[in-house]
DNA sequence: CGCAGGATTGATATTACTCAACCGTGGTGG
DNA sequence: CCACCACGGTTGAGTAATATCAATCCTGCG
């Protein structure tokens, strides 16, 4: 399957809202946040992707969200009718697109009816999931704001919590961006 | 194309989490609500399906979330190996979930940061669109409870907000389940 | 060293939730 | 045929959670 390769840096965007695009971008190392802009001109963190999670599904056409690199990244570029030629790459990306939108429905049930609290303890999980750990050792390389997007919080709220977290020591920030977590987090549903 | 036929009464639920499945249902009439249902026992609204929606894209494996029957509705059943044997009907099929990919960003955004009244609204046109308009009639075939669930509200924050739309006549129940909407309602972002 | 952007913290305001009582309606059975 | 019941819906009072506004603090970097 013929593909191309690129790299981007981090912080840098990989594609924009209204951007034409014939091809479907794969993400190989690295992570990325998907996002949008509202018509005020505010963020909507749309969803975290890490290693084999694609970009978007949009074969042909105008792009409805941006994505940019949070860490150094790889992306590879398909051509979406190789993708359909054989059943086999079909159903593989059918069920990468189900897998999608499951983490979709999952925020979604995040926001709905979340403390503060439990929103932010769903979040960390996930991006130790998207971002890798070591051990109980995470990185979280997006900014307050960022966390505030994706979880439907104020930033302050966002920074209390993780605050209130490290008197209770159930969060150590080790260093930088880098945390430790313990035992003790809201449970996630 | 082979596929079945079914039809569903008002409240009848379509297929439940859990189910094993191998066919891929298609609403041809009528309007369905997707859920899912919490550990501690709360529902939450996942979507509105109307015609032409798939109600999942689970082809083999099983289900995630619930479908019920809002209204009488049919119900076609897809082979999934059939719709990817063609390019045509995969990228009809990818176009599909791309779709509802979008529905359920849309969804987060709605729950994200918005007010009250801006995710009734947004609820309200959603709803049109999925059950249809005559005019500016339309139905909502759900409980307060519903609405509720999908807009993570609670079902006295529905309450009060249709009630203060009434008063300040921006919308009118008609009869049963009917409204009549005018110009007025919180801005659809 | 100084600057700029991000992060933290505090005080206050607001929104929507919770708890609780009450209403309306459709259906059922006496 | 009517009374009653159950369920959904409405309304009110009080509260709790989180947003907002504002001041200050880090930290990385030129």
């Amino acid at each position: 399957m013929s593909c191309t390769l690129s790299e981007f840096r981090k912080r840098e965007i990989i594609f924009a809202a209204g951007d034409q695009t014939q091809k479907l971008p794969k993400l190989i190392s690295g992570a990325a946040i998907l996002f949008s802009i509202l018509p005020d001109g505010r963020r909507q963190v749309l969803d975290l992707a890490g290693p084999g999670d694609f970009l978007h599904f949009e074969s042909d056409g105008e792009l409805d969200h941006f994505a940019e690199a949070l860490t150094v990244c790889e992306v590879a570029w398909y051509e979406s009718a190789d993708l359909l030629k054989s059943q086999d790459t079909a159903l593989f990306l059918m069920e990468q697109m189900r897998e999608r939108l499951g983490m979709e429905r999952r925020h979604i049930t995040m926001l709905s009816r979340k403390s503060a609290g439990e929103r932010l303890a769903d979040f960390v999980n996930l991006a130790a999931d998207c971002l890798g750990r070591d051990g109980d050792r995470f990185e979280l390389p997006l900014t307050r704001q960022q966390i505030a997007d994706f979880t439907g919080l104020s930033l302050e709220t966002v920074s209390r919590t993780f605050a209130g977290w490290e008197r209770s020591n159930v969060l150590t920030k080790i260093e930088g961006k880098t945390y430790e977590m313990r035992p003790g987090l809201p449970t996630v549903a």
